[in-house]
DNA sequence: GTTACGACCTGCGAGC
DNA sequence: TGCTCGCAGGTCGTAA
């Protein structure tokens, strides 16, 4: 599943295929793959020249030569894969982009359709540039150079709601999904349902640390791949999945205290955690 | 304004 | 063998 750095490995591969090459035409495979356009997609983007490929928490853009950009949001199974144009379509293909070089082409391919592109004007944004209209509501991650720490841990802790809904919540802080929020969870030895409000300052500074941390290390290995749904833009799977201590470990013992991974429903999903040390 | 929750969607595996 | 059902989960719209 596609959290901030399995995006931001993508971010880097399309940023060496697709900065400065000028889009010759766009091929719309499937509706759904389109999401809050107002027109059609190719008439957005054709002669228009990429500048280079920008990131907010799972959020993808690249900026264009008309001060609009190209948003892409990979969903759960979205890929966006540099591929020969004289190669066969994959399964799932839903948008393909060609170029006036005749290289490869950007195809934007996704199993579950949760994910989408689109066209949209960027706006200025304080300390970072410019980011799309479609997403001023999301927050800056915690990767982000300019991400404010105190005011996250202020906001944080003044919200009515439980720790792991608030670490899910993109106009809070973006760019965690479920499997590093459990993560960071239990590296913080907190449990997800405890209140935000309840957490000391210097336990709600810890939990972001240790945020920054387990991505810093995904980051590092390429990503999360359990199966063949994320993948980089040249198809090839990152190895984080080996290095995870509670998520997807139910039934398995806990690295630092042995005690049983458990597994409960939250937010139409499951939660990992260690009932011993996460209390 | 804030929070909670259902809908969207497809492939896979388990169970019958 | 074939069918049904549950599960995976990010985002958005709606209800409270």
């Amino acid at each position: 599943m596609p959290e901030l750095p399995e995006v931001e490995v993508v971010r880097r591969g399309l940023a060496e295929h697709v900065s400065s090459r000028t889009i010759r035409g766009v091929d719309v495979l499937h509706p759904r793959a389109v999401r809050r356009q107002d027109g059609p997609l190719d008439l957005a983007l054709v002669g228009r020249t990429v500048r280079c490929v920008s990131r907010r928490g799972k959020y993808l853009w690249m900026p264009l030569d008309d001060g609009t950009a190209l948003v892409a949001h990979l969903g759960m199974s979205g890929q966006l894969l540099m591929q020969p144009a004289d190669s066969v379509d994959e399964k799932h293909l839903r948008v393909r982009i060609r170029f006036n070089d005749d290289g490869r082409e950007l195809r934007f391919v996704d199993q579950r359709t949760f994910g989408g592109l689109m066209s949209a004007e960027l706006v200025a944004d304080g300390l970072n540039g410019h980011v799309p209209t479609d997403i001023v509501h999301i927050a800056r991650d915690p990767l982000d150079p300019n991400f404010d720490d105190e005011d996250f841990l202020t906001r944080l802790r003044a919200k009515d709601t439980e720790i792991k809904r608030a670490l899910l919540d993109q106009s809070l802080i973006s760019g965690i999904g479920n499997i590093y929020a459990d993560e960071s969870l239990w590296r913080s030895r907190l449990q997800g349902r405890r209140a935000t409000g309840g957490i000391s300052g210097a336990k709600a500074r810890e939990l972001l640390s240790h945020v920054r941390e387990v991505m810093t290390d995904a980051l590092a290995e390429g990503g999360t791949s359990f199966d063949a749904l994320y993948v980089n833009v040249n198809g090839e799977s990152g190895y984080f999945d080996r290095s995870l201590d509670a998520y997807g470990q139910e039934g398995e013992p806990c690295h630092r205290c042995g005690s049983l991974i458990r597994r409960e429903h939250f937010m139409n999903r499951s939660s990992f955690f260690c009932p011993r040390c996460q209390r």
